[in-house]
RNA sequence: AGAGGGGUGUCCGAGUGGUUUAAGGAGCACGCUUGGAAAGCGUGUGUAGGUCUCAAGCUUACCGAGGGUUCGAAUCCCUUCCCCUCUACCA
């Protein structure tokens, strides 16, 4: 969430950024929120001066009655009985204007850093690299929906009959080969010196608001029926929270958390040729990163963690690009988001794999997620990213490594696995 | 899940309607003292909003959260969350 006092010291900044975000009538809005705040200050400042009255007479009501003044007490009583309504209705009034503010102010997404390129579409986004080549596909390759079957690893009907459609079983080496995934990812990033998180993958209302994925976007999320309670769609939601309501100490930062969790989303309306197989479920696995900065080291980080992710890639051999990404195509929480994608040889199309991304201080606001510097309490800058999510690194390793031997292991992952090959 | 007890500042802890402008202690910061340190003494010590050119000052709210009663609420009432003890259940 944007703050009120930035917008309102750089209403100008602000309208640019919304427009590079696709808002329409950016100008508008941010007149209205401004508008709306000074309504709520003059409100305010009227029930906190009759508040004010209100307090002083209570307290001389106090003395009288101690030292007898009965009749005194009696006057001034009815004095301020009369004030009670006033100060009631401003204060009200004062709340409204508040929360009509927020309302509007919560459906603005973050401004996008000068670095990201204009753009409508996915189209548009740059790219920023591209590593390794092409790999060399034998004449029959076949996409991953077909190598599951052949070598029976994936079950998405098995999945279907216990659930639905988007939560596959994983069996045998199938199984094996998440396990080593989520292991490798955790290892290397427990070894750049981040920090190991299992939360909780069900969060209240309060979390879901802290990261930006309420109030707007509650209907990908799955919802417990008794207790209101969303499954997370990413580790970024519980982690990132953790620091809901906390002012870190300074010396404290960075902190560089990571987590492996599901993920469930329900991606309500996607169908069609790019959402099969392992491209889009409704449950997968993810290791995500996360780290909290002061503002002025945020960016650096941001570079740091997308090399830390393309490491990754790297050692498992799989050909990348990196995006970034236009301001049509970001996060409404991000300010700069980098996108890896990596090359499905039998698809022959760019999977993405993860999405890197620095909110600056738009979920810290959210969050009350507070540092202090020389005595002040600013805001913290909040970064995340996927190190990395499994479906797509799997389907583009069995499609990519398929050969006359079966499905051959990245060397790096052998110990991980236990096993050279899938066949 | 049932019964009972409880949630107060960075921490411990007093406080059941009016000098509580939250006692007292610890911690922390600064100063005095000292050859240096400890002890001792003194001063300060939260968050958010408003006012203000800045600072200071003034002011409002915050005793788990939300609402209510009252001229006045940490204190009384209602709702709710969390913790502890016992019982029940359970991996």
């Amino acid at each position: 969430m944007l703050t009120i006092p930035f917008i309102r010291a750089n209403s100008e900044i602000t309208i640019q950024g919304l427009t590079k975000k696709h808002v329409a009538n950016a100008s508008e809005i941010v007149g209205q929120l401004i508008a709306m705040d000074d309504q709520r200050k003059s409100l305010l400042q009227q029930a906190e001066s009759a508040l004010e009255t209100s307090n002083a007479a209570a307290k001389e009501i106090g003395s009288l009655m101690q030292s007898g003044q009965k009749e005194l007490a009696e006057g001034k009583r009815a004095e301020t009985a009369a004030l009670k309504g006033t100060i009631k209705e401003k204060e009200e009034a004062a709340k409204a204007a508040e929360k009509q503010m927020l309302d509007l102010l919560v459906t603005l997404p973050n401004l996008p850093h000068s670095s990201v390129p204009e753009g409508k579409t996915a189209e548009e986004n740059e790219v920023v690299l591209t590593w390794g080549s092409l790999p060399k596909m034998q004449a029959d390759a076949q996409p991953h929906w077909d190598l599951i079957k052949k070598y029976d690893i994936i079950d998405f009907d098995l999945g279907n009959k216990i659930t639905g459609a988007g939560f596959p079983v994983y069996k045998g080496k199938g199984a094996r080969l998440q396990r080593a995934l989520i292991n490798f990812f955790l290892d290397e990033a427990i070894k750049v010196g981040y920090y190991e998180i299992q939360p909780p993958i069900l969060i209240n209302e309060d979390s879901g608001f802290g990261t930006g994925q309420l109030p707007d976007k509650e209907g990908q999320m799955y919802v417990t029926k008794e207790e209101g309670l969303f499954l997370i769609p990413t580790a970024e939601v519980p982690i990132t929270n953790l620091y809901r309501d906390v002012i870190v100490n300074e010396k404290e930062l960075p902190i560089k958390n990571v987590g492996h969790t599901p993920c469930f989303r329900r991606e309500a309306g996607s169908w069609g040729a790019h959402v099969r197989g392992l491209n889009r479920l409704h449950q997968f696995d993810k290791i995500e990163i996360v780290q909290i900065h002061k503002p002025e080291t945020s960016y650096q980080a941001l570079e740091e963690m997308s090399l830390h992710v393309q490491g990754l890639l790297q050692k498992l051999d799989l050909h990348y690009r990196v995006l970034r990404l236009c301001g049509g195509d970001m996060g409404f929480a991000s300010a700069l988001t980098y996108d890896m994608e990596v090359w499905s040889g039998a698809q022959n199309r760019w999977l993405e794999v993860s999405s890197v991304s620095n909110f600056e201080t738009f979920q810290a606001n959210r969050l009350k997620l507070r540092t202090k510097v020389d005595g002040k309490s600013i805001l913290c800058h909040t970064l995340n990213g996927s190190a990395l999510a499994l479906p797509r690194i799997v389907a583009a390793l069995l499609e990519n490594n398929q050969g006359p031997d079966g499905i051959k292991i990245p060397e790096i992952l052998v110990p991980y696995t236990g096993f050279t090959h899938i066949n």
